[in-house]
DNA sequence: ATTCTGACA
DNA sequence: TGTCAGAA
């Protein structure tokens, strides 16, 4: 079956490997740096055995973000601790986020207005509700509603 | 040309 | 962490 685009984008971004020298020089992190992390098991190349140091898209990522940090004032430690409660909590807010989002409603496209519902059954507890979740000039708001 | 490891005026 | 050496 031919794959959608936005499955072949996501095996591109699986398969991208960016050197040492690139990463460094995009990020401004040092080659010292980098090897120093990953001796202290903050980040993993790709090919373990290679020789030459590959990193993913995702250890990219992950090496942008502990810099951010760092450039923070906060420690190597601090910035690898943080990282993994700032996955921790995107991965809890996509999930939670992803499936309970119904529709989105577009308001003002140029000055990026919406409305997007979410999706709540009746329960023992509650009756059904309707909960808009809503960006206008108002700013972010939500609107509750009984169904 | 780049990257690797190890060492430290 | 920087930097330099000597090898791959």
């Amino acid at each position: 079956m031919e794959p959608r685009r936005d499955e072949r984008l996501r095996q591109l971004f699986q398969n991208l490997e960016i050197g040492i020298g690139g990463v460094s020089s995009s990020l401004g992190v040092s080659q010292r740096q980098l090897r120093y992390w990953e001796q202290k098991g903050y980040i993993k190349p790709i090919d373990e055995k290679s020789g030459v140091r590959h990193y993913s898209l995702a250890t990219v990522y992950l090496i942008a973000f502990i810099k951010d940090q760092l450039d923070k004032g906060y420690t190597l430690d601090a910035a690898v601790k943080n990282s993994k409660e700032a996955r921790a909590r995107s991965r809890i807010a996509r999930e939670l986020i992803g499936s309970a989002f119904d529709d989105i409603e577009i308001i003002d496209a140029d000055k990026g207005y919406g409305k997007i519902e979410l999706d709540l059954k009746e329960s023992e507890n509650h009756p059904a509700l309707r909960i808009l979740g809503i960006i206008d000039e108002n700013g972010r708001h939500f609107e509750v509603k009984e169904k």
